[in-house]
DNA sequence: AGTATTATTGTCTTAAAGACAAAAGTTATT
DNA sequence: AATAACTTTTGTCTTTAAGACAATAATACT
């Protein structure tokens, strides 16, 4: 029995949940797979899909066996990639996911550059805030803020990601510049939205952590958005410093500073990393986009 | 192509660095081998062994990939047995990785017991301090003192592994009970040694680290012998208290105590732990073995 | 209830792996 | 240096397993 073409077919029968539309992927007809399927079944000594001519489910085991099974297929997908690339010229499809703020303002601008560097490499961009599993889906480099990577995965840190938080002149000549941080509880607030909820306003005075946030006027993940609001003079807004560096320069918003420094988070180390699967690094065109996006990210924060 | 095949050939030529002996554990003819590695070679554009008629050697993406699949074998492997012995009663060859002293002293007596009660699953018990590598190996349960473990790996804390001094009344009297921390420095040592090397003598004194090690008599991962030897007042030991709990009742070696107390390692939280696999925990063998390990040694620790 | 869709079963065909013998290439020994 | 011993590869045939296609059985929707 060809136990691999076996375990490819039962995958394929999960995800589409059909007999039929898996075999036409395969271009085989259907009684091929029920015939693999079973065989697999029969291998294994226990049934994995409870058949109803309507729809295919996973028993309790299936469950267990195609979460094992479909991760170790993938491995061995990227190990054979590997293989079959090594030492030729970085090209393929690049799968790079990236927080949306990020994208916008840096990742972009720089991939144009990284195309026309290497333009046997298809670029697959998406932009989300989730934090993707790495490894399991297909992405090969993510982007994330302060994100503590597992063993497999290797992260970069590209440049801090510090907070500051700003107001629109409007805004303090008419509630006042506030002088202490814990002033701050009795201002507006503009907040940002991570996957992991809002950020607070946080500020440490004698090794203690207070929550020194205002009274929300919106809670956003959209951070151009927020700073609309801010030049609005709507509030005051904590977001981050490369975020509003065009805002600061233009004298749209200017920053807050205390004797105590604020933050969103207890988490010292913030910061933004880039991070990928250890042993994909030997694929040219992963080994490509890292060594770019991190020698242009680095040199630009300087 | 049976992939999956070629695959599990060609990890075995690797293995045994000749296609002959390769095929006479798979039972087919060397001709089959050769042909399915070759298979396997073309799918993949590269070359992974080097023949040379008197050895089979790895070529540079060979090595890579040797690594990638006997590890996605395995794992496969795994998981078939998973599905395979889903929801029937514990059987079949459990491997156990313990310390060695940890082993004769606690281990082997409870796996009495636990054999009696499990009479189907055959034990698979080897002793040693090295850190194998849980997963790579096929070891089921391992046990070892201050482990990080990884994310695939569960650690259940059995009890703590607390280091104290001890020598015999005779040594003693001849040498003076040190009054304090910093006068072991001019006692001779009998000194344990781990896979990571000698345990020094550390006192931690005003939030300062202070080697207080003396000269070494002996250096040894034999815990017996080192007993023996400071039972006939040959120094001072520091081991387990566990280790040295018959010759504190018999009064054969006595505790020093100190205001600052001694330790072996910087890191505090020193205990030994049971490791497992998470996913393997649904094998009902592996299940039965922690769930009985876990229970007996955490109560006779109390 | 009837129809359409879907999985399974039966039978034949095609493709791929195994068996066995022979050849080619290496290393070690005489 | 040449031969002997061993190992991998190649050639040819046989056997085994997967694919094709039609037919059947079973289920859900109209």
């Amino acid at each position: 029995m060809d136990q691999l073409r076996a375990i490819r077919y039962f995958i394929k029968v999960v995800e589409t949940g059909s007999f039929t539309k898996a075999a036409s992927t395969f271009n085989v007809p259907p009684s091929s797979l029920s015939r693999r399927v079973v065989d697999l079944e029969k291998s294994l000594g226990a049934t994995l899909l409870k058949r109803t001519t309507r729809l295919v489910k996973l028993t309790e085991v299936g469950q267990i066996y195609y979460n094992d099974v479909q991760q170790i297929v993938n491995q061995l997908e990227q190990s054979h990639e590997t293989v079959r690339s090594y030492q030729t010229t970085p090209m393929g499809r690049l799968s790079i996911s990236s927080m949306v703020s990020f994208g916008d303002k840096i990742l972009l601008p720089l991939l144009d550059e990284f195309n026309a560097l290497y333009p046997e490499i298809i670029l697959d961009v998406s932009f989300s805030d989730e934090l993707s599993t790495l490894g399991r889906d297909d992405v090969d480099i993510a982007i994330r803020g302060g994100y503590a990577p597992n063993e497999r995965v290797l992260a970069i840190k590209l440049m801090d990601n510090e907070f500051i938080p700003v107001a629109s002149p409007g805004y303090l000549q008419q509630h006042g510049v506030p002088s202490h941080a814990m002033a701050l509880k009795h201002h507006n607030g503009l907040y940002f939205k991570t996957p992991l909820g809002p950020t607070p306003w946080l500020c440490k005075v004698d090794e203690q952590w207070h929550d020194v946030s205002g009274p929300a006027v919106v809670i956003s993940n959209n951070g151009a958005w927020l700073s609309k609001k801010a030049c609005n003079g709507e509030g005051i807004l904590m977001s981050t410093r490369w975020a509003l560096a065009p805002y600061l320069e233009s004298g749209e918003l200017q920053e807050l500073k205390f004797e105590h420094q604020l933050a969103v988070t207890q988490n010292s180390n913030m910061a933004i990393y880039l991070l990928y699967q250890k042993q994909r690094y030997l694929v040219p065109k992963v080994k490509a986009a890292v060594d770019f996006l991190v020698q242009k990210i680095k040199v630009e924060a300087d």
